[in-house]
DNA sequence: TCTGGGGTCCTAGGACCC
DNA sequence: TCTGGGGTCCTAGGACCC
């Protein structure tokens, strides 16, 4: 059997790097790389996050993750973009391109990493490391930023490779290397240790990959369940999922928003609600889809997040009847509490071409016809060129939630 | 630090059936 | 009326990823 040979390829600050490349072939003649900069939100919106930082806001301390009001108290001169979601799927897809010269096997694994199988290509573009480069370069010189590429025997260890030294770099991680590249590494470095396995982990006294990697897997059971065998496996290195071409069957679709204000009445609610559900009805509509689950979230002004769920008695991607349940489903959780942000998912799909029929719909043809209307407008004149009169004076918008706005985007699965 | 929006997977308890 | 075990479905919540 022969040794596979996995690229893992990320993009240096992927959101800002994309940010900076566009400005500077606009006429830019700041490069947002080389100054303290970040991507985010809007913070009188509320969603005043960094997305992406580039490295000289790094050394500011800035992390990915927290308020731009932060960020500014630690770098008052630092630079913000909004983001472009459409853009940075160009991009992508761009990179994509790219890759597929050098392999016919790759996967998207989240919008700015891909993994690559080199398995038995040497003899096209050399050995791994040469290869790896001559990628990296190729992407460089072609799209005008710079990416990390990891080399392992399998996915994990190519994921865990292309986060050591950044930017622009290629670093190889083989099954020997283990003990000495990936075992002195913080245990909450590994793939799927966040911060609250890291918490139980050190109080056990397990602070370092490596002594994840030698304690007894029945030990890590008592305490993670399932969760605990899968990274014990990963910091001995063990994985072995396949390069996927195709992707995954979709398993959830979901749009939510923060409201720029607290809301506190159900009629603003139901607004919110509704252009959530208009949104999410769209994109499965557009899939050809049908779902049978509908979930509403709420996360309130003190952060605490909780949800319903129903099952309905049949698949449908009708806007009014999946309404009808939403809104019977924030009646029976709502205590009257304001309300920060709300969320729609639905989950358990069927193609929409086949789907029963359900005797007891309205009228299921004349509401099929009229989101056919709807949507035509929408794929022709853009989302917002229709919307329910009850938006009009009003302060919210009428098509809520969905940060990528063009297309739906192959998202990562948490297993390799 | 006052914390977005998109996902996947797992667990636990209760209902219900045989 | 009380006891049992196993299986599946449904629901709520939590962990992780980018």
């Amino acid at each position: 059997m022969t040794k596979r040979v996995i690229f893992h390829i990320d993009v240096n600050s992927a959101y800002l790097s994309w940010e900076a490349v566009y400005q500077l072939q606009q006429g830019s003649n700041v490069d947002l790389r080389e100054i303290p900069s970040v991507v985010g939100g809007d913070i009188k919106k509320r969603s005043g996050i960094v997305l992406a930082k580039s490295i000289p806001a790094k050394k500011y301390n800035i992390k990915t993750g927290e308020t731009l009001f932060s960020a500014k108290l630690k770098c008052p001169h630092l630079v913000i973009v909004p983001p472009r979601y459409k853009l940075y799927m160009d991009c992508s897809a761009a990179m994509g391109e790219i890759l597929k010269k050098y392999s016919p096997s790759i996967q998207f694994f989240s919008i700015d990493e891909v993994f690559l199988d080199y398995t038995n290509l040497e003899r096209h573009f050399g050995p791994p490391e040469m290869a790896a480069n001559l990628i990296k370069d190729d992407i460089k010189k072609t799209l005008g930023f710079t990416v990390n590429i990891g080399i392992g025997s399998n996915k994990l260890l190519a994921k865990m490779a292309s986060e050591f030294e950044k930017p622009d770099k290629v670093h190889t991680l083989f099954t020997e290397e283990i003990p000495s590249k990936l075992w002195p590494l913080p245990v909450d470095e590994l793939f799927m240790v966040g911060s609250k396995t890291k918490e139980k982990l050190l109080e056990k006294n397990i602070k370092t990959i490596g002594q994840l990697a030698n304690t007894n897997p029945n030990f890590l059971y008592s305490f993670l369940k399932s969760h605990g065998i899968l990274i014990w496996n990963y910091a001995n290195g063990r994985e072995n999922s396949p390069v996927r071409n195709e992707s995954l069957p979709m398993k959830c679709l979901g749009n939510s928003t923060t409201i720029p204000f607290d809301v506190t009445t159900k009629e603003d609610a139901h607004k919110i609600l509704m252009g959530l559900t208009e949104n999410l009805c769209f994109r499965l509509r557009n899939l050809k889809k049908c779902a049978s689950v509908v979930s509403v979230s709420i996360k309130n002004n003190l952060f605490e997040h909780y949800s319903h769920q129903k099952k309905l008695s049949h698949y449908t991607n009708c806007t009014k009847i999946i309404l009808e349940s939403v809104k019977i489903l924030f009646a029976e959780m709502w205590n009257r509490e304001p309300i920060r942000q709300m969320g729609i998912q639905l989950t358990d799909f069927c193609d929409s071409d086949f789907h029963q029929l359900s005797f007891f719909d309205p009228d299921p043809i004349k509401y099929k016809h009229l989101d056919n209307a709807i949507d035509k407008i929408r794929l022709k004149y853009g989302k917002d060129s229709i919307f329910p009169s009850c938006y009009l004076h009003s302060k919210i918008n009428p098509l809520q939630g969905g940060v990528i706005k063009e297309e739906d985007y192959p998202m990562m699965s948490s297993i390799l």
